[in-house]
DNA sequence: TCCTTTAGTGACTAATAGACACTTATATAT
DNA sequence: ATATATAAGTGTCTATTAGTCACTAAAGGA
């Protein structure tokens, strides 16, 4: 069985069996934490539409290349980074008719975390590549939606800092408990007790001493690192509200 | 300009810009309480592939019916049931090249919420729809990778069962607390101190009692129903492990 | 030596969940 | 009428964990 499909009337997509067939993007808001700055990287769009604007690193899957959607995810992230994050996790999906000036469209975003000095000198040597501060966004003119796509996922990140250390792939393997608490108050939005804060940590068994040093001023600091397992603990209270 | 394609052998779909664009679906896993029992509707496919097997509510998006991704949900949903669900949340997006014989497909799944008397009399009447408790699905032959997808869905829900009265949303308008714990000890896994959750619906001001009272044995039990806003609280102790 | 800075701890208080026995209100059986 | 079964709903003590904050510890620099 066959029939006829004009091509010139068909935006988005036509295929074959007639199945009108949306645009599929990959894109994700890769996180790092760098001179005490929460900062994402954002790249620089040189083609239409939305050229000259900033945008999330991702783009179209390709079904001949990549085996899932993780593998866009990966693929677009290691061309800009030159690295895989240490964590990537699926955000939202997002698809209308709106959101993109070529018709409907849909993207499938993503969340992702990796240490600043692990891709800090091939994303210096791109020019269209640059990490952006978080409380520095404001002015910036950015792609499509992508605003509200940060957005999300900076919530997201924030109910992870709740709950769990997660963040802590935004830092690098050895860290100080002081950096991944200014790391939890910046994705929370709120100064929190030392004394609770190392409690929870030390309590889980999230993390294992290292046994070295390492300090900027005042009293050297027990260096940390990330297990993979039991990444969540429990509650905190009073941080709401 | 128009051209001749044949059906049978087109898989995956090539866009007129020459992009391999995916087929697009949307699933949900929309789940009920009756009888005591934790139930999802399911559909049994008539046409291949999986034609025999059960699957989830759900379908290909169409660009020119549906304005975004929750609108196909939606369609499918009210074709199904007679009914919009009450509660409606996107629950993750599957897309690879194995899940689906005909090639590279997606499928952003979403979890819904009903009051199984809503839509009682739709789904008796018609005969490739059902509600299937999930205790006796084990040895039910499902279509593509949906067992995964309920799998996902009912480790959502428990999540949410934990800390939130959201599976209210699978009752009636007006409820007992009895009810409502009943369902979440179905969504944990594990029986609930009475004490401890009544406390927590009523600590929140989660619920509005309504003044009337049913019963079917024992005590008349007072009606709760859910309010829009603050649907979450804090944390329940000694739940895991 | 003292001051500054940051790391890390001791110890009390406050808040909340767990446990479980108790009372209350209804239907039904005798 | 009374007893019994059943489920709703409460009183209250205990256990656990977070909040608070003052304290000590360990470094560098004036």
């Amino acid at each position: 069985m066959s029939r006829v499909v004009d091509e010139s009337t068909a935006a988005p997509g036509q295929r074959p069996d007639g199945i009108l067939s949306p645009l599929l993007t990959v894109d994700s808001v890769l996180f790092t934490y760098h001179e005490r700055l929460l900062k994402i990287l954002l790249v620089k769009r040189s083609v239409e539409p939305e050229a000259g604007k900033w945008g999330l690193p991702g783009g179209i899957v390709d079904v001949a290349v990549d085996s899932d959607l993780q593998a866009t995810a990966l693929r677009k992230l290691v061309d800009k980074t030159g690295i895989a994050p240490t964590y990537l996790d699926q955000l939202e999906t997002i698809g209308d008719r709106l959101r993109d000036p070529r018709g409907w469209s849909v993207t499938v975003c993503y969340t992702a975390l990796i240490a600043h000095q692990a891709c800090a000198y091939h994303v210096d040597t791109v020019s269209d590549v640059r990490w952006i501060a978080l409380n520095k966004m404001r002015h910036l003119r950015l792609a499509f939606d992508h605003r509200e796509l940060i957005k999300k996922a900076q919530e997201r990140m924030r109910q992870r800092a709740l709950y769990s250390i997660l963040p802590g792939y935004a830092l690098p393997e050895l860290f100080t408990l002081g950096e991944l608490q200014h790391l939890h108050e910046l994705l929370i939005g709120k100064a929190l007790q030392k004394r609770s804060f190392r409690r929870r940590i030390e309590q889980a068994g999230l993390l294992v001493d290292s046994g070295q040093k390492r300090q900027e001023q005042g009293r050297p600091a027990a260096l940390y690192r990330l297990r993979n397992k039991s990444l969540s603990y429990r509650f905190v209270r009073n941080l709401e509200g």
